[in-house]
DNA sequence: GTGCGCATGTAACTGGTTACATGATTGT
DNA sequence: ACAATCATGTAACCAGTTACATGCGCAC
């Protein structure tokens, strides 16, 4: 279901078609639930059967794209969601999986792997700090709007749990490099 | 494939039959990836016709019990896989979801959600702070194998993963404090 | 022998992933 | 005319979820 309300929130913000949701999810929504257009176009068609959101009327052309927007029900539902009790899904994480699988069978280049994913979770986090710098000013923020101030969370959500992983990793790198050198004095 | 490799590593650790393992995810590997009693029985059966793990000969009986043990070439699977490339998975967190559709049609219940997550993880974490002052107590790390200082790190991950949730919504309700001051003032 | 808990499983469903198909528009 | 790109979609698959089925051994 989350899927079906994440799409609402974003045409909510903008009426879209199928590919330019897709698109604005790459760089916003998707930060923390990706998805790809063959899911939005599938999820479009369900919410459209069941009445929350229409194509918008007139120009069902240029290459056949279909703009969609939010229908009163849609909305309606979509806060109803906001405030459902849902437990925290637990994480799946399969590189904490190697290194525990390294436990038992021994560090076996994970640390290349970790290395990697430091890399790529450095990436990451300054794509975030640069968003935070152009979209949430520090000056400005007491009289930004309040939709505004929301969004600067979500990207703190962002920044932090890029942030935890970093920490992670390093901690678990120096630990490793200490573990060699007890073998190899 | 990960859950197989997660079979796999607590296998190695231990022989077990589904349940056992079942219940052994429940408190350990399953702490960053969970898995059901069926979906355990389903990857046994997968990983007994691929030749990686077979049933302990002897003692099929009680009660239709059944043990398995891993293979040289589950094994060597384990260590092959241990070193293998992956990019690091998006995550999917509909909490989070909710404030950015909250930052659209209104805070209507979500602080409520906010303190519920924050009791459950606040519960996770002390849930972990045990299991560390229990299985890793502090003197002793230096004389301990290299798989319980592993361990140990995999476990810092469980802490530090909840306790940057703790974190981000202890900021994020003061800041729907502040959200709710600004507009009854 | 009846009911309870342990243990192994089947079946149907949902959501995410990957690969591919089709048509329209735009630039050369 | 042709290729590149935009845009919508289908199909098959895989993993995780939920609900249910079955058989065994033990306590009463």
């Amino acid at each position: 279901m989350s899927l079906q309300h994440a799409i609402i929130t974003a045409l909510l913000e903008k009426p879209s078609s199928g590919l330019e949701l897709t698109r604005r999810f790459d760089r916003s929504i998707g930060y923390f639930w990706p998805a790809t257009h063959q899911q939005i176009y599938r999820e479009l068609a369900r919410l459209e059967r069941a009445g929350w959101i229409r194509t918008l009327p007139g120009e069902p052309g240029r290459g056949g794209r279909k703009e969609y927007e939010v229908l009163p029900e849609g909305r309606a539902a979509l806060v109803e969601w906001v405030a459902a009790e849902a437990d925290p899904k637990p994480i799946r994480d399969a590189l904490v999986l190697r290194l525990r699988a390294a436990a038992v069978v021994g560090l076996n280049g994970v640390d290349e792997q970790l290395r990697r994913h430091r890399l790529l979770h450095r990436q990451r986090l300054s794509e975030y700090l640069d968003i935070e710098e152009s979209d949430f000013p520090e000056e400005g923020e007491e009289d930004a709007a309040s939709g505004d101030r929301l969004r600067h969370l979500v990207l703190r959500a962002g920044i932090k749990l890029e942030s935890f992983w970093l920490e992670w990793i390093d901690e678990t790198l120096a630990e490793l490099e200490r573990e060699r050198d007890r073998q190899d004095p």
